[in-house]
DNA sequence: TCTGGGGTCCTAGGACCC
DNA sequence: TCTGGGGTCCTAGGACCC
């Protein structure tokens, strides 16, 4: 029996987000920036069509924000991300078959409603999640996720669909495909789209029946998996519980260069602390620490840029024992009289932690840093996060290094202290 | 002056082994 | 002029996603 599938996506979801609590920005532009206030990641419909594009720079569309009176806020992913567990949730409540794919978006395995009307069910869980959460969303159906991402983006843009579009056994499949445009197909990136377009193959339509040979030739076995999708042959199935991670990544630039090596330690040990809790938070422990430093990549003079590997004696979660190995390894990559921009570390060889390998030269007392770290999380979760840190994190206030939100809004959400209040 | 952050998968090529 | 073959593992880089 072929499966069908949803794709339901939130509307600009940041946006959306800082909409539920302040109601006066709706239909007003409104975007949301990246850290340090640094590009617009988030947009209103309203913004979109003041030309606003995605990830442009703050600081090239100050003129078009002041004249057009675009409401500008810094990203509060504290509040994302706990309206995107309520979103979630609430589609919980639909089917047990949900793949959370992103922070705003989830597959949706429909194969047993296959008997009622899919649309109606479409829109049934379109107006729950408006009501009880506040968020708007899209609802794309059909027999695979590629072609469920299609219906999803047409959803969203046609007044006719009203938030919901149901390719399955619909007489408008190839008008869908037609007027996807090629690089819109999930899987086409900027250099496929390149290549395709040199084909004369311009829309998902002719994506669709283009020679297999010549996909596979140069897209891979991925480019033969995405044209299978467009034929409605699912090569992708539902992913019900979230694979571990294979890697995990902490990393930011700076809104101001940064010279010394103290300070570019204080921000290493920093992000160390950030991923090693996602590491216990996994339940995982790390056999390689990579560390990486760069210079302003946007500037062409006086560029550096370097990466350590280090692999560590013992695969571990440890914070101080991680902070250790990472400012051993920022050592050696640091070079006096540049300018950097950006630093962070890796953590990768994740296993978990019930596995770890031991080696007969360890000094590290396993039991006790276990047992240490544990209480540090215990604390940190019930009193806030960093209400224990590490000295190596730096004691002085308003370090250089740290990431700049100017214009945060509340966490309405997450809070005791920032509740939205109504007078 | 000011340009985000965190992922995955695939492929090609080199090292190494038998 | 002649210079194995095949398998595995690792790494770097490319391409894509949100």
């Amino acid at each position: 029996m072929p499966p069908v599938f949803a794709l339901v996506d939130c509307n600009n979801f940041y946006v959306s987000c800082e909409r539920v609590f302040n109601p006066k920005l709706a239909g007003k532009p409104v975007i949301v920036l990246s850290n340090n206030d640094g590009c617009a990641i988030s947009r209103s419909n309203e913004a979109k069509s003041l030309g606003i594009k995605m990830g442009v720079p703050a600081f090239q569309i100050r003129d078009l924000i002041k004249a057009n009176g675009v409401q500008v806020y810094s990203s509060n992913y504290a509040l994302y991300g706990d309206m995107s567990q309520r979103v979630m949730q609430t589609l919980a409540g639909f089917t047990p078959d949900i793949e959370i794919y992103s922070i705003d978006e989830a597959f949706l395995d429909l194969s047993r409603f296959k008997r009622y009307n899919l649309t109606d069910y479409g829109h049934r869980i379109k107006s729950t999640i408006k009501k009880w959460v506040g968020i708007p969303v899209s609802v794309g159906i059909a027999e695979t996720k590629t072609l469920a991402k299609i219906a999803n983006r047409i959803a969203k843009k046609s007044i006719k669909a009203e938030g919901v579009l149901n390719l399955t056994a619909s007489p408008y499949q190839n008008k869908a495909l037609e007027i996807t445009d090629v690089r819109d197909v999930w899987g086409v990136g900027p250099a496929y789209t390149r290549f395709l377009k040199e084909k004369g193959i311009r829309n998902a339509l002719q994506l669709r029946d283009a020679d297999d040979k010549l996909i596979k030739q140069r897209m891979g076995i991925v480019g033969t998996r995405l044209i299978h999708e467009l034929r409605g042959v699912p090569c992708y199935c539902l992913e019900h519980c979230p694979l571990p991670k294979k890697g995990i990544t902490v990393s930011r630039s700076f809104k101001h260069a940064i010279e010394t090596l103290n300070e570019l330690e204080e921000a290493v040990a920093a992000y160390v602390t950030i991923g090693a809790e996602k590491l216990r938070k996994e339940h995982s422990v790390s056999g390689v620490l990579m560390v990486f430093v760069m210079t302003n990549r946007f500037k062409r003079e006086n560029l550096y840029s370097n990466l350590n590997t280090l692999r560590l004696p013992v695969s571990t979660s440890d914070t101080s024992e991680l902070i250790y190995y990472a400012h051993l390894g920022l050592k050696e990559i640091y070079r006096k009289g540049y300018l950097y921009k950006k630093v962070g570390v890796m953590f990768n060889d994740l296993v978990p932690e019930n596995q770890i390998q031991s080696n007969l030269f360890d000094v590290w007392d396993r039991n006790r840093s276990m047992k240490l770290m544990k209480a540090l999380d215990n604390i940190n979760i019930k009193m806030g996060s960093s209400t224990l840190k590490y000295a190596a994190v730096g004691l002085r206030q308003n370090q250089r290094w740290k990431t700049m939100f100017d214009s945060r809004s509340q966490s309405y959400t997450t809070n005791w202290n920032q509740l939205l209040e109504v007078q």
